[in-house]
DNA sequence: CCTCCTGAGGTAAGCGCTTTCCTGGAAGGC
DNA sequence: GCCTTCCAGGAAAGCGCTTACCTCAGGAGG
């Protein structure tokens, strides 16, 4: 494999001057040097060695994104967002996927620590395991410490610049709408209860309980994988424990699409038997039958904003953006039948 | 930042134990060493520094992958399976979207080298072109000759491991199933000329319209980008020109799915006065409605065994395993109207 | 009691670059 | 014509690690 050392013998210069050029310094070059260098350049099929470049400049330039898991369309879509903006700065970005796992998370701060990149981006990371939250916690102070630049998605436990997407007041948009369409009682879908993601748009879900003066009881909860799967088995079991259940609100799409499919098998229509309600706003929400009514999330814009946030000028102070919740009804989502 | 050389001084030992303590190399050291030097690590917070290791051990772990876009649930689906590979045997996976250009292609594939990662892999980059085939080619030759390992998954241009879905074939397949299902003429929705992936499925359909004896001629194919709203656009100009088509072939999901959005729009019933039938069996494809008719295509084993070429032995000859295209029939495809 | 072996631990030479500082010659000023 | 200034290009010192090789005890063997 050829060196920068091969290149300046071949074009009988010193390693200082192919150096400057292959980088184009500021320092000029003579042109007949330059194209001498760039000759055996190509004919050595030089590629230089990012690692000895990162080592002697000491500079970090990658950026880590530690995701829950990309072929989930939920981080596709923030991850699409974090992927445009870094390129327009001209950063790699490393793609980590934890698959919810917090010791895998744990591992890949640490990989993304060593490998020296200039900030790490997580999304979805809240944990409500305080043992887990502190260890973390306690690598991301770590690698800021040394420089490194953080900002997280979604979770508020990390004292650092965050984009916070309205999780509570969606899950209270959610319930309301169905509320207000005269369901009286309804049924939760939600996703895994170690994840603040869960833990925030439940409580927004009571809020609106709270609110309009309904009873929301355990039974009417069904914990589950935040995927399509999860939603299946999740509203099955939920029909079980709630026979004549006129209302599901799912704590994000991925469920609700799980519902929908359960709910066609057991042969109940929607919204006609039973109204469906989703969060996050994936792109597939408005192909599905009927499309889904959900509250929607500016995903990309997540993921921009986070990736603008890490790569712009740090702050002395955190920053904490909001990323607003909003309703979109669609087909799934009807008045409740009136005293039948 | 703590260095090597801190822990070291920290610990009263010199740089040569520390490392073999961190590396947990062979070399047996003494139990309170270990402590003490354990202790300093701890205490300095020393991470190593991953950029001075791979320069000093000239060994290359990570694996780069190409891609046109991870959020695109096509290629979800195929990174899903080479990061579950890759993780399986401890490696790191830098994973880069192309989106379908060329040129950012090549300046990964260079990025890639000169981070001196293991292996490329590379999804999904047929290119009709010559002239940016052969760059690829070449740049893909230079890193094979420093010892780089490549897989591609989907294309034949590259002389090396490659997994090739039968992209032909399943156009075959599809078209077929139109033609047995009575449909006499049928539109095609294709993604863009410059990919083989749309020419080769192409190529499927055109074989089984000769088979059958049909006419496929240009005004029946309508070529857009490979997602819903390349799917929409194409739908829309494909039945103008074609007034009275009884059936679509969509050479990817995501443009049948557009597809199924423009027929709604245009109050066209599915399948019962049009049928549809998409490529790829994505996972979303069951929950449209109706579910979606298609060629499945095992994705995510695609990745999986991309990755295990690309990790396992070498070969001295490229080796070129073939993924079976298989008819899945749901509810977008109906027996034609006989004699109107 | 001396020699030789063994093995824990250290020394130092790189890995492939970047960059500061230095050099020597050409150009410019008087 | 000589001295200063300027600038293209080179020498070499790292960047933070790994590792081949060396050292120096302590124990075994004669």
């Amino acid at each position: 494999m050829a060196t920068l050392a091969d290149v300046a013998r071949r074009a009988g210069v010193s390693t200082a001057t192919v150096s400057r050029i292959i980088n184009n310094s500021p320092k000029p070059v003579a042109e007949a040097l330059r194209e001498r260098v760039l000759a055996a350049v190509a004919e050595l099929q030089f590629v230089p060695n990012a690692n000895a470049q990162q080592l002697a400049r000491a500079d970090r330039t990658a950026v880590g994104v530690i995701v829950h898991d990309v072929s989930d369309p939920y981080f596709a879509e923030i991850t699409r967002g974090l992927q445009r903006v870094a390129t327009e700065h001209g950063r790699l970005v490393i793609i980590c996927n934890s698959y919810r796992e917090p010791e895998r998370e744990l591992a890949y701060v640490d990989l993304l620590h060593a490998h020296r990149t200039a900030a790490i981006v997580l999304a979805g990371s809240g944990y409500v395991d305080p043992a887990t939250t502190e260890q973390l916690e306690r690598k991301l102070r770590v690698f800021e410490a040394t420089g490194g630049r953080i900002a997280v998605i979604g979770r508020h436990e990390h004292a650092g610049d965050a984009i916070v997407p309205e999780n509570e007041h969606g899950g209270c948009l959610a319930a309301d709408a169905l509320y207000r369409l005269g369901h009286t009682t309804i049924g939760v879908i939600a996703g895994p209860g170690h994840l603040t993601t869960t833990t925030d748009r439940l409580a927004g879900v009571r809020a609106a309980a709270r609110e309009h003066k309904r009873r929301l009881t355990a039974r009417q909860i069904e914990y589950a994988g935040f995927d399509r799967a999860g939603g299946m088995a999740a509203t099955a079991r939920l029909l079980d424990r709630n026979p004549g259940l006129t209302a599901i609100a799912a704590l994000n799409d991925s469920m609700a699409i799980g519902a929908l499919a359960c709910l066609r098998e057991r042969g109940l229509r929607v919204p006609e038997d039973i109204s469906v309600i989703g969060f996050d706003d994936m792109p597939v929400s408005v192909d599905v039958t009927p499309p889904l009514s959900t509250v929607r999330l500016p995903l990309e814009d997540l993921g921009v904003r986070a990736m603008s946030l890490v790569l712009g000028t740090p702050s002395d102070t955190p920053r904490v953006e909001h990323a607003a919740a909003s309703l979109v009804l669609r087909g799934t989502t009807a008045q409740a039948a009136t005293a039948s």
